[in-house]
DNA sequence: CGACTCCTTATGTGTAGACATAATAAACAT
DNA sequence: ATGTTTATTATGTCTACACATAAGGAGTCG
């Protein structure tokens, strides 16, 4: 026989939904000034702790403005925002259900030049490995890696070959971070993706950007360059 | 005088700092399995509830893996996520301290073309608003906007002429969505492109495309096209 | 050996109650 | 009128406790 009801208390999940239709769909246009807490469980029929729960967690989706005393309100516009997981290369290439491949392309040891110098803060005559890789997604190139890595902060650096481990899985395996600057940009392609990638000379690569501190040192600066079409996505 | 304990019991703010610093520099390094949670609300004298919520916002930051009956284990390479607020456009230039500027470009309502209609899953003959419009930031071209709105869902913006009003802001001031689709990529800049933001013809361009939707029915669909150099930064 | 059941266990979530804190509003003093 | 204190109030968080639920593991049966 069917069963429906599973119980009688009021999830605080079932008061999320309640309260994000009232506010999409619902009476609670923006700028609405909703019940206070108490009022609200009551109406729902919760205590206060799961009301509190449920608005709490409404407002991180960017729906609601929530400040003591002055009460909760619907926000004018609702904080559009995109969430990007950004796991590391090989997982997000074997969730497709490719088989990963990497290659390392270039390994070089370096004084930190001038741009680099100014972009993580380094110290006069740094020395830096400068890497170049290119991850595959089922035998066709899917990211190519230009990565630098800081070896006054990360002296084993120096030590790894890279030939078969890539240093974004070497590094979140060996080092933390306590600080992490990521950019999304377009950049024209230069004749290294050119050489490696799908593109053409000036075509729009979508690339992602990554620095990484730890305790006030740079550990890293990482470019990815994405394959031709490549696009960042999320739905909700 | 100087005080300095503001209390005595421990916050679930504290525990989270304690337990973060103990995953990126202390003894629980990657695939470490925590101990539970009422050993740990001993250890750190709270309760298990207050434990309970810190270890589940440390999870949501990307650091922990939680299972029920497995219990909590240190994630072998946190999950980098990127999370990016996208206010208005106006919100985001006055923000910086400029002056926002708006200008309508071009306005026409037509049946849907193809590619608009496997894209949004419009039906055939549907009739839709497109827009173009450009947002300046102290008189120069900032983003370049190129909106379709599905006049079957939304009647009302065939009556709307958005000569001083931005389609943005007018929407989210006038429907609620359900579903967002948000994506990041790079494009080549075409002729409009190039009439309205600095950009050569196949300058790489970053934009930022949004469908939404709302109870199953398309509402509309825009691509943002920015300015050159633009790169869409987050830090944490 | 494999499939199944049942028990155990760690997290997930709900309740009631208390105190903390921020921010507004009212009362007060200058 | 203006600046300062004080009260009020809605949210923020902690506690102790209880039950729900998912999933690993042991035991059982073919």
């Amino acid at each position: 026989m069917a069963e429906i009801a599973k119980h009688e208390t009021t999830t605080f999940r079932e008061v999320m939904a309640e309260i994000v239709q009232r506010i999409t769909e619902g009476p609670w246009g923006p700028g609405t000034l909703l019940p206070g807490e108490v009022e609200l469980a009551e109406e729902f029929g919760c205590s206060r702790t799961t009301m509190n729960r449920a608005l709490r967690e409404v407002s991180e989706l960017g729906f609601l403005d929530r400040k003591r005393k002055a009460g909760t309100r619907v926000r004018m516009a609702p904080i559009r925002q995109a969430r990007f997981e950004m796991p590391v290369v090989r997982s997000e290439i074997e969730k497709t259900g490719a088989i990963y491949g990497y290659q390392l392309l270039a390994r070089e040891v370096l004084v930190a030049p001038d741009w680099l110098r100014g972009r993580l803060g380094l110290k006069a005559r740094a020395r830096v490995v400068h890497l170049l890789c290119l991850h595959f997604a089922d035998g066709v190139a899917f990211q190519l890696e230009d990565r630098w890595i800081n070896a006054g902060a990360l002296p084993m650096a120096l030590e790894q070959n890279f030939s078969t481990v890539g240093p974004n899985e070497w590094l979140v395996a060996t080092v933390p971070f306590s600080e992490v600057e990521i950019s999304f940009l377009a950049a024209a392609a230069d004749a290294v993706m050119v050489a490696h990638l799908d593109h053409a000379l000036g075509d729009p690569v979508f690339c992602v950007e990554r620095a990484t501190w730890w305790q006030n040192a740079a550990v890293t600066l990482v470019t990815l360059a994405h394959r031709r079409g490549y696009r960042m996505t999320t739905r909700y």
